[in-house]
This record gives C-alpha cells, structure tokens and sequence, in this order.
DNA sequence: TAGCGCCTTGACCGGCCGATCAAGTCGCTC
DNA sequence: GAGCGACTTGATCGGCCGGTCAAGGCGCTA
C-alpha cells in the first residue's frame, strides 16, 4: 500500500503503529494480518518494490547506450530522477539501512547496482576512457555523491531533479580539483 | 555512557531498552534517570558528543595548513580516521539521520561542517585550484562519499582507514574520467 | 434459501517498556 | 552521632502496540 510508505516516511517506522496505518486507509486491523504476516513484512516488501521499480528505471534509462561513461552518466541522472519521484520510498530505504533486520535485504540489491556500474567502469578503464581507479570503490563513492545529493537538495530543499543530477555528474566525472 | 554508545549501535535504538542498557552497565534503573531525563535525552547527548569529536579531530588535522586544497584533503583522511576509530557513533549518527526528531540536531551540525569545506573550496577556486562548481554542492558530495566509502569499507568489511582514504581523497580531486 | 468460503471487522490480550518513586546507602559536616 | 544531601536501588505503574480471534457481511453456486 502506498499509504503505508506515506505513513512510515513521515513519521517513521517504529513510531508508526499498525492501528495507524489501517485507521489512515479505513479499514480493520484483521484486514492488515490478512495481506501482511507482519509489520515487518510489510517493510520488506515495500522495501523489496522500491529497489525494483528504481533498477527498472536505470536499466530503462540505459537502454543499449553503447558508450560505457555514457551509461553510467545516463544511470546517475535516472537514479536521482528516481528519488525525485519516490521521495518516501528514499526516507524508507535510507531508514531500513540503519536496521539490523533489513541491512541484508538493501545490502543484496545494493551491491547488484554496484556490480552493473562497476562493469561499465571497467570496460571504459579498459579503453582508456576513466581513470584506472579500484572500479567497485569508484562504483561506492558515485553511490555516495547520488545519495547524499539526494537527500540534501531533492528531499531537502526543492532543488529540480535535472539541476541536482547535473551538478552530480559533473563531480562524478571531473572531480573538484583543475 | 560508551557502553550505552555500544549497545545502541549493535542492536538500535529502538529495540535497545533502558533496562537494557542498565543492567548491562550493571547499575539500578534510578540511576539512569538522575543523569538523563529520557532515553532520547542520552542519545542527543551522544550526538553532539559525536560531532563535537569528529569536528575536533577533523580541526586538529588540518592545522594551520595555508593550502586550501590541502586543508580539504587532509579533513577527508581526518574524518575517514575518526570514523574508524569511532563505528559505534558512526552507525548511531547513520540511525539519528533516519528519525525526524534526531535530524535537525544532525544537520545543524553537518550545515557546520559543510560550511568549513566549502570555505575553503571557495578559497581554491579564487586561485584558479579548483573547478569552478557550486562550493557548497561540492562540499556535499565529498561528504556523501566518505559518508558511503567509511560505511561500506570501514564499518562493513574491514579495510584499513588509509587505503579507504586514499581511494576517496583520489576520487573528490579527480572523479572518474581521464 | 441454504450453504459455503472469501474477506472484513474491531474488541481484546499479553507483554513490554519508559518513567516514577518510596526507601534506602554512603560520606560529609558540625 | 545526628542530620543532610548526593546518589542509588528495583518494584511498580500506566499505557501502548503488535498480533489474535470470534463474529459476521457479502457474493457466489445449487
């Protein structure tokens, strides 16, 4: 239900009760344990939906873009894009990383993004194109830079999905250093 | 308490008790709250404990070094450091980001700590040293990948502090492209 | 209309947890 | 040693919350 994400992202999840969240839809309780074996279950699957629909979107934005830096220039833009778009499910993922319980969950998609962009780093180290740098840290550290921009200007402050996403590849790609 | 420090961080706020926390100490629960007023009321206070320390460590490191690309470089490696010798905080400051009512207390400080580099960012950038992007854009995106490289290397496998500072200072100066 | 299974309700339960507080203990001063 | 204030104890309370369940609607088939 996206009701839930609402709900958990506005308030948080501990904080937010079952009764919460079946009173904010309209419904009973039963109904909840009906669909849901849990509230914890519930968190998984709208946390298991989120990274779905958002590798759908940078493999959609990828394309067969042949060039390997365009691809992940391309995949950048779709993330935040992305972020700008699901704003809850973001406050949710970035929630459940702090979580003993759910870490594993986000670490194994997590780590599939990684994999997909270090492989394009490496064929444009290979051609000579990016930096010969280790390329899964170099795949963290771009992670890094979307996410932080994200949360700060996309979340935060209303800043334009484009501008944020610009604004991060030129980092990504150049660094901060002439 | 460090051992309070521990003991959320290993097993989260939320789920942790104050009984807990107590009889893991090994004192009475009154004792607790002479010295706190509420279970948030200690996590505050080891927050801004947190941050104090890390902007302390960071502020010892760069000195009175006179380079502003220097005085960034070495804020990068200081704080990598600090969050190896402190993953407990770490992960609670990670947690306290993800609560509404924590993240004010948080962002304050980070808005200090962003202010600082991006200071200095300007400073390189009037000398011709640095891109001339948004500074205090940059100064998020270096903070979003220490943030990424020390939770991810540091905290999760357990890759010596130098080599994940290395592989940051190497990526904020000079991204990905050649 | 009788019977049946899918879905829904919401009062209720058991347990936990943050917070309180009456009852101390200990060490200090006069 | 009486008195006092700083500190500690742990039983206890009140409330909340995840989860259960007996009861019933509602639409279907025969």
């Amino acid at each position: 239900m996206a009701e839930a994400t609402r709900l958990f992202a506005e308030r948080g999840f501990h904080p937010t009760s079952v009764s919460d969240i079946v009173t904010s839809v309209g419904v009973g309780k039963g109904v909840f344990y009906w669909y849901f074996s849990s509230k914890e279950e519930l968190l998984e699957q709208l946390l298991e939906a989120a990274q779905l629909d958002l590798r759908r979107a940078q493999r959609g934005a990828i394309g067969d873009e042949p060039d390997p830096m365009a691809r992940i220039e391309l995949g950048i833009r779709a993330s935040v894009t992305w972020c700008h778009d699901h704003r809850d499910s973001l406050t949710l993922v970035q929630f459940a990383a702090t979580e003993a319980r759910f870490a594993p969950l986000l670490r194994t998609g997590q780590e599939v993004a990684v994999d997909d962009v270090a492989r394009h780093l490496k064929e444009a180290i290979n051609s000579g194109r990016a930096a010969d740098l280790d390329p899964e840290v170099v795949a963290y550290a771009i992670l890094g830079v979307v996410r932080q921009l994200a949360s700060t200007f996309v979340l935060g402050r209303q800043t334009p999905a484009d501008e944020v996403a610009d604004a991060a590849v030129a980092f990504c790609l150049h660094g901060l250093a002439r």
